[in-house]
DNA sequence: ATTTGCCTGTTAATAGAATAACAAGGCAAT
DNA sequence: ATTGCCTTGTTATTCTATTAACAGGCAAAT
């Protein structure tokens, strides 16, 4: 199945499906309706079903869409076969955050690292992870063929830090800083500022 | 000044407009061209002079936008002259980061309380912030006067506790737990998963 | 005095996303 | 068999956001 680039939302949305998806199916369910997704989720069904267009997926006209088919084909869409691994970037509790939610879910998405430069958080492991001095991040990214690193460091560091990481070949960076970082050839950029998020809701509360 | 509402990105890039400027005064600068701001956010200068078009405010042509009445201009956008006070629902690692960027800044958005479930967190402070029992959610919500709340509980709670937030008279809701909420009537809703951003790096990646 | 260059402010065009509209299929009830 | 209902799949429309285009202004250089 041939597949153009997916839009930006799509994907999100993908996302959000599959781990839905997955908790219907842990409930006995079989197959599910556009609008019972639509409804879990709290968009439209419209929207769902022309997701469902875009990665080339068909339900039956009675019952709908079958689970697990579906859980599949999103995974053979944003996975990858071998899985990705990621590194996270300074262990405050954003870091450990991270870390916390994905442990023991068994996604292809894996991080398998962490620095810092704290002595008190270097060589110790949270959750299975294992976290190195700073210093050694082009070496252990190479070593653990590490492709994803999420950056949750104070904002001055972010910008030097991803320099680095584009130069011990990270394909994608996510940005939990609230310094917006350049883009770099060759790196998918995805930022997220937590402070903006509470304004935004500020702004829309007093509007 | 009329202002009508702002389109939603305007609003997120006024946030770190703000944030922008206020570091550029810190360096003893008065005035900014648009590009300037542009290169140091990572985005067009077409856009900044856009939102600046959309609220209300002038450059000169020669010296571009005097830093201090741009802050203060936006600060009355998006700021109220009370201010918000702002609770954090969940302890642990995420709700305790909130606390950690918001501490010590001097916003007109403060966190003022924090709820858990976990005794061991209850009536300790972090961060000048005090934890509460969950059960008196409502009591010190009112008391307090609290507008908006984050939510960064495990994701099974989220929903019942919308409720009680709703409730309890709260006009906005950051939520950050993986499980999407349903808007309800009178309360402003921002979500952020993640996981998801995760397996959006790691498709645009694959790509 | 005129030209040049570099700004701002605004309108026009384009791209991206969500929503609406609707054709078509198939089961159930009549 | 026909009607009615509820579903999917897809196209068309609307809405939102970004980008391009350009008019106007001012200071400095010629």
């Amino acid at each position: 199945m041939i597949m153009n680039r997916l839009p930006d939302k799509t994907v999100e949305r993908l996302s959000q499906y599959r781990r839905t998806l997955n908790n219907q199916l842990a409930k006995g369910k079989t197959h599910i309706f556009s609008h019972e997704i639509a409804n879990l989720l709290h968009i439209t069904p419209v929207q769902v079903r022309r997701d469902i267009m875009l990665i080339g997926y068909s339900g039956t006209l009675r019952k709908g869409y079958d689970i697990k088919e579906m859980i599949e084909l999103i995974g053979t869409i944003i996975d990858t076969d071998q899985g990705v691994k990621i590194a996270v970037i300074g262990m405050g509790n954003l870091g450990k955050a991270f870390i916390h939610y994905m442990y023991e879910k068994q996604t292809k998405l894996k991080i398998v690292a962490a620095f810092d430069i704290n002595p008190d958080k270097i060589d110790k492991t949270y959750e299975d992870v294992y976290c190195y001095h700073l210093d050694r991040l082009e070496e252990i990214i190479k070593e653990l063929g590490i492709g994803i690193a999420i950056i949750a460091t104070p904002p001055e560091v972010a910008s030097p830090l991803a320099d680095r990481l584009k130069e011990a070949g990270i394909r994608g960076i996510l940005n939990y800083t609230p310094r917006p970082l350049s883009p770099r050839e060759g790196v998918y950029l995805e930022e997220h500022d937590m402070i903006t998020s509470l304004e935004k809701v500020a702004y829309f509360v007093k509007a």
